[in-house]
DNA sequence: TCCATCATGAAAATGATTACAAATATTCAT
DNA sequence: ATGAATATTTGTAATCATTTTCATGATGGA
């Protein structure tokens, strides 16, 4: 979803958060980038080209205030890094143990989708939810390469 | 659950890792403190009263190893920190936002109890999930206190 | 018993994240 | 538009969890 930037500023600006060009660039990245759930080392490398002066502190400045309104998630997992997913619909992760892939799941979970949000007396605010295993993409490379 | 000693052994023994004490105390304290799901920091200064001579670098290659034979899990839910937790049954995990507590629930989700195990082409081999909220404890401190 | 292998422990290195303080940008009332 | 008040950015330095390195010690098979 390749969104414009004004409506990027008012996103900001609905959630309390300044306009700021740094942010603004962040939250345009994680808009454009949203497949491949980038590390905070990964979005300082590209916005460093157009941002020179740009430092990864304001990085995590950035998106720590982006989790805090809701603007993104962080997943951790893999559970050596931290990547960060801009949130636009409730969805799942598949880690790929082969390729290290993170794939969008778009699996409603039942939980959520009951009216109740509850279970064992717990009021339930987020479902998260991952799983881990073989992409569709590596079970292919296995199967062409057995046939060999 | 509290397994006996022997139990805990021949379980090392069959993943494949030499039971050495400290594996074995590792494993009995992750067994003792399941419902705890402790740190590395916890494990060892509890662990360290009884063997002065452990070392975090043994806590961690102990959970590490752990980890790679599927005896234990990680959890980073609260993304400051990781926690472990004995592997025994599939079980999802609830983050209380105002106590802390991580709260094992026994959820079993539709895509594992279902045989197919694949989604969008993806073979899946893990299902973890989790859920953030209020806990019942917590709900009934606030609904005791708005009665005053 | 000897050797090879693996686990342990201590110290040092690494690497990601945060704290801090000065410089800069943004806002908003005028 | 201007400028004071406020918030943000930046770069460095510090922190802290985890990993690596390596010397030593234990284990188990030949």
């Amino acid at each position: 979803m390749i969104t414009n930037i004004h409506k990027l500023k008012n996103l900001l600006k609905t959630k309390g958060l300044k306009p700021t060009y740094q942010r603004l660039k962040v939250l345009q990245y994680l808009d454009k980038h949203m497949d491949e759930h980038p590390t905070v080392e990964a979005i300082y490398e590209s916005l460093s080209k157009e941002i020179p002066t740009i430092s990864m502190t304001t990085i995590y400045n950035t998106v720590n205030a982006f989790l805090e309104k809701g603007l993104a998630s962080a997943i951790t997992i893999t559970g050596t890094e931290v990547r960060y997913d801009y949130i636009t619909s409730h969805h799942h992760h598949f880690l790929c143990k082969k390729c290290g892939r993170i794939i969008d799941i778009d699996i409603q979970c039942p939980i959520m989708a009951g009216r109740k949000k509850r279970t064992h007396g717990h009021k339930i605010e987020e479902v998260h939810g991952y799983f881990k295993g073989v992409c569709k993409d590596c079970l292919e490379k296995v199967h062409v390469k057995a046939k060999h």
